[in-house]
DNA sequence: TTGATTGCAAATGCTTTGCAGCCGC
DNA sequence: GCGGCTGCAAAGCATTTGCAATCAA
């Protein structure tokens, strides 16, 4: 999995005249390999357990690449004051945090491009990103 | 304008037994007479305009405070680090961030109760606050 | 080789906290 | 007067930055 992964990462780096080199890579696989959305803090243990060694700068700096590649995206979620990173998926999603267990779900639907829509249609405003938080207690917290 | 507002801050302070102070009047008149969102370095700088001083930290607790009585509304908006505040408006509204001249719009429609909808009824999952930012280019940089 | 990239450490900026003194009740 | 609040200063965190050493190309 890592060898499809990787080589999308080497190819849109090279493309771009970036180097390829192993924080790069190594971010990049711990965001790619993580279920949930990650702290910077959390990319640094997860590298640190892959038996690699990374500096939190070059954390924060790669994980900011890989954002203006359109490889990975940042919210604040709920009231934490870390931005938490995922990988950015291509379809438009919104974040259910649940503020019991904490827990934090994917929710894909029409909402958003609907969101979208109507203020390109109607407002002439020229949307660039929609984000989407929803706070509350999940099914089996409530 | 003041005395009334001030009369419903007076009279919820009171009632939950918390004291009536100068700081929480002075920083309740900052928001409230505030047009735009403001960062806890506005509100003191609006406070300091109006002939009096706060300590910052002073304003923090009080933002919180007005934040769990639910006068006051915060959020994180567009690329800056610093929450910004604005009065908490019975209707629900989102906001639209402009990443050219960096305004920030108010829109309050149905979107934000359809989605609360469509949750409450088919998720499972209980609503308790949706925050909804869209950035882009407002009609005039566009 | 060459310059982009890293690691380190210091700096920055927002926010929180401990505590002595003050002031609303 | 009592105890909640404030101001002050220091601490806490997440994040950024300057710079010499390193390493991909």
């Amino acid at each position: 999995m890592d060898s499809l992964v990787d080589a999308d990462l080497t190819a849109l780096l090279r493309e771009r005249g970036y180097r390829v080199t192993r924080p790069r890579r190594a971010v990049w696989e711990a965001l790619s390999a993580a279920e949930d959305h990650l702290t910077v803090e959390q990319v640094c243990a997860r590298i640190r357990d892959a038996g690699h060694d990374v500096d939190t700068a070059s954390v924060y700096r790669t994980l900011d690449l890989l954002e203006e590649l359109g490889l990975a995206r940042s919210s604040r979620l709920g009231d934490s004051d870390a931005s938490r990173w995922e990988v950015a998926h291509p379809d438009e999603h919104f974040h259910l945090v649940c503020t019991s267990c904490g827990r934090v779900d994917h929710h894909i639907g029409s909402l958003v491009a609907q969101v979208r829509d109507h203020l390109d249609a109607g407002h002439g405003f020229a949307v660039d990103e929609v984000e989407l938080t929803v706070t509350g207690r999940c099914s089996e917290c409530r």
